[in-house]
DNA sequence: GTGATAATAAAACGAACGTTCAATTAATTC
DNA sequence: GAATTAATTGAACGTTCGTTTTATTATCAC
C-alpha cells in the first residue's frame, strides 16, 4: 500500500502517456475512465494525479505535444528551394508519413477538441492554423508563379489537408498497400488536384494542363 | 406531475431527435447527458424513455436514418447515363449538398461510431460501404473507359470522400463562400484529381492530360 | 545507517450518470 | 360522462465518475 519496488516516475509518466493515447483513440476521451487508464498502466488511479493534475491536463498535454511534433517535423524537412512543386511534394510526404506513424495521436488531436477548455482549445487551434498556413503559402506561391492552377487557395488547402489526414481512417499497416505506395498515390493526386505543371517559369496562356506532371 | 396540456407524442419525439443531433454534435455522445437533452426539449428525463429505450438506441436511430437519407438522396439524383464524368459530377454535387445541409447529423454519424454496439456498428458500416461502392463503380468505369486516370480505385474513392466530407469541418453558411461556389470548386478539384478528359470515347495514348476539363 | 524525498496504495468524497417505477393528469373513445 | 389510453412527472436506485486525503514504503544522498 505504498511505493512499489522498481517504481520510477519517468517510466510511469511515459507509460501513462502512451496508454492514454491508445485508450482515448479507441474509446474516446469521455468514455475512458481514469481507473481504466490506471489499470492498463498497472497502477492505482490516484497515482495518475502525481503526473497530471486533472484528466483534461492529460488530454491537453497529449494534444499539444502532438501538434508541436507536427510543426517540428515539417520544420526539419522543409526545403530551402523556392520551387512550389518541390515544396508541395515535401509537405505531402511529410504529412502522410507523420500521420500514418502517429495514427492514434492524430485521432485524439482531431476528435477530442471539444473536451478542451476555451483557452486551451485556442492554443491548439493556433498551432493548427500555423501549420495550415504553411500549405497555403506554398499554394499561393505556386499559383502566382503560374505552376499551379487553383481556384481558391484557402479552400484548396483545407481540401488537401482533409484528404491527406483522412488516410488514417482507412489505412492499416501491413494490408494491401505499403506506406510508400500510399504516399506516391496521394502525391500524384495532389499534384493533379492543384494542376501542377512541369514548366519551371510561367505557364503558357492556353493548354495549361498540357505539361501536367505524370506523378 | 403528469401529462401536460397540449402534449403530443409525435411532436415530442421529433423535438428529441432534433435537439439530440445538435447536442451530440456539439458536446459528443458521451458528454451529453439524458437530463441535459430532456431539459433542452423542455421535458423530464424519464419522458425520453417513452421514445427511445436507451441512450444508445437514440444514437443508433439518428445514425441509421442519416445513412438511409444519404443513400436515398443519391438514388434520387443518380443519372441514368453511362458517362462517368456526368455520374461523377452528380455524385460530387449530391455529396456536398447533402453534407452541408446536414452538418450536425454528419458529424454525429462520423464521430460517434465507437459508441455503438458491435452489431449496430456493422449495420451502419454496411450502409456506408454501399455508398462508397457507388463512387468506386463510377471511378472504375471511368478508368476502364479511359476518361479517368486513376492509380488505385479504392484509394482514390476514399481520398475523394474524405476530401468532400471534410467540407463540414470548415464551411459555415453565410461566410466568405456560397454553397454554389464551394460545390463548383470541389467539382473542379475532383475532376482534376481523377484526371478527367473531355474526350467521350477512349483517351489518346499519350499526352493524356491534354484535354483535361477546365471546370 | 539515517534522514529526506519520490512514488505509490487504499479508502473515501460528493456529484453525476443512465435508467426504472409508481403516481397523475390530458386526451380520446364509446 | 365514464372508461381507456397516451403522455408526463417526481422521486429514487445502484453505479460510476474525477478527484482528494492520508498513510506507507522504496530509493537516494550523505
Amino acid at each position: 500500500m505504498a511505493r512499489t519496488t522498481g517504481s520510477d516516475g519517468e517510466r510511469t509518466e511515459a507509460a501513462v502517456r502512451q496508454v492514454a493515447v491508445g485508450l482515448i483513440a479507441r474509446l474516446g476521451y469521455e468514455a475512458m475512465s481514469m481507473r481504466q487508464l490506471a489499470a492498463e498502466v498497472g497502477v492505482q488511479a490516484a497515482a495518475l494525479y502525481r503526473y497530471f493534475p486533472t484528466k483534461e491536463d492529460l488530454l491537453f498535454t497529449l494534444m499539444r505535444e502532438h501538434m508541436e511534433g507536427l510543426l517540428e517535423a515539417w520544420s526539419a524537412v522543409r526545403p530551402a528551394t523556392a520551387d512550389p512543386v518541390t515544396r508541395l511534394a515535401a509537405f505531402v510526404e511529410n504529412h502522410i508519413a507523420f500521420h500514418i506513424e502517429r495514427r492514434h495521436a492524430t485521432h485524439v488531436s482531431n476528435m477530442e477538441l471539444r473536451s478542451l477548455s476555451h483557452e486551451r482549445l485556442t492554443q491548439i487551434l493556433k498551432m493548427r492554423t500555423a501549420y495550415e498556413k504553411e500549405l497555403r503559402a506554398i499554394l499561393r506561391d505556386g499559383a502566382e508563379a503560374g505552376v499551379f492552377q487553383i481556384d481558391d487557395t484557402g479552400l484548396t488547402a483545407m481540401a488537401l489537408i482533409q484528404m491527406m489526414t483522412g488516410v488514417i481512417v482507412w489505412f492499416r499497416p501491413g494490408e494491401r498497400l505499403s506506406i510508400a505506395e500510399v504516399t506516391a498515390s496521394y502525391l500524384s493526386m495532389t499534384m493533379r488536384l492543384v494542376g501542377a505543371t512541369i514548366s519551371h517559369g510561367t505557364a503558357r496562356p492556353s493548354g495549361r494542363a498540357r505539361d501536367a506532371v505524370a506523378l
